[in-house]
DNA sequence: ACCCAGAATGAATGAATGTTCATTCTTCAT
DNA sequence: ATGAAGAATGAACATTCATTCATTCTGGGT
């Protein structure tokens, strides 16, 4: 449940707790990004300091504006990390030639889409916060759908492929994919919101119905 | 796109603009309920001030204090609202006995899920971004979740109801009544943040394709 | 016509937060 | 061993925000 100790100098075995540790910029960066994350999750977007960050990360305030310029630019670098680690797995699944069997394919898409790594509530709960000022905020609305409209075509293109292959007669992929990434993103704030009605078990079973009805050659119940 | 003038005073034919009104607790309370509303919509969730809200409601900054007991208890009212409005209407129309056939009480309950009164921005915004800030937040978590059972258990009945009368097989109420209030809050999500790739007609289609799929009798393509 | 209960106001207050920068410390090339 | 480049620190500052409350104003009851 608790994650591994924030200080990155409480995990090595030597240094006495309060030696001052000079390390390179990008490691930095993501030691406050991953800091972040926890942060957001644990206490919600809009109750993130600058203070609780930094504490978080095991470093003192100043190194936060050394590193990003101010905490906007930390909150929209954090949200690109996110977006494009979980963007970033899709596509290297879907347009990755290392399972040949289309079927398996989507099999194992699902797998990452509510498997381990994306379903921790950590990585939901940025998630949701960042769409939840999506609305008021262009810049947040770019770094999204920038990669979502990639992600989007892939699958799509997937889905095509599979209908070509299984010939099943009135299944458009367009409309096909714009319904499952919805079922999937509804299914994450489930997840969130309401996890005692949703196991991930569950979640995985829905999604495999919706797409078994689509292509019941391709996934079986 | 743009609403009615935020200040009741303004609307008023005859009172000069600067003239103190008194009014019932219940009326006052709705006036900066629905400020609060559009401010969250407009700036987002974590930017949004007292200052902010009760200007918008063309009230002085006291009055919030004085009809909520604090800007947490107005978040939290406002939620309230938000979801009863939303959850209220689709058990209204999945309960009554006005719309006989159930295909049509189908048909009914999609044109308010994804039709004028829900899918306007303004509620979408505030609704996400209190999701946002539920992992955090057990007291949202529990009025969204509160209302969200009643509704899904509906849901579920009339699923039922309708998969007795049409005789389909493989087909789990429960299991397609998760499916299709995922889909659908994944549909909302993507109208918030990405309208420019799904208009809210192809969002319907989208629904109503998932729909047809089970209730093939039903819901026609 | 008068009064008063209580609704409404907004300047004042104190706490919290983002950002800065003078200073300290670490590392490594020489 | 030494010095310089620059990474890291955290006290200090200016700003913003939620909340308070002494005061003003309104409308209905008498």
């Amino acid at each position: 449940m608790t994650d591994a100790p924030s200080a990155v100098t409480e995990l090595l075995p030597d240094t006495g707790s309060k030696r001052r540790q000079i390390r390179p910029k990008a490691e930095r960066r993501q030691q406050l990004i991953d800091a972040t994350i926890r942060c957001i999750a644990q206490h919600g977007l809009s109750a993130v300091t600058m203070q609780m960050v930094t504490r978080e990360a095991g470093l003192s305030v100043g190194i936060a504006n050394l590193h990003f310029q101010s905490k906007d630019n930390l909150l929209r670098e954090t949200l690109r990390c996110v977006a494009e680690e979980y963007h970033g797995g899709q596509i290297e699944i879907m347009e990755g030639n290392d399972i040949a069997d289309l079927g398996d394919r989507l099999d194992a898409l699902l797998d990452f889409q509510l498997g381990r790594g994306v379903t921790q509530r950590q990585k939901m709960s940025v998630w949701f916060a960042y769409y939840g000022e999506a609305g008021a905020r262009p810049v947040y609305q770019k770094i999204v759908s920038t990669t979502d409209r990639l992600a989007a075509q892939k699958l799509e293109a997937l889905f095509a492929k599979i209908i070509e292959q299984g010939g099943y007669e009135d299944v458009d992929a367009r409309e096909l994919a714009t319904g499952y990434s919805a079922l999937i993103d509804g299914l994450h704030l489930a997840l969130l919101v309401t996890p005692r009605e949703l196991s991930k078990r569950r979640a995985r079973s829905v999604a495999r119905d919706f797409l078994h009805r689509a292509f019941p050659q391709h996934i079986r119940r």
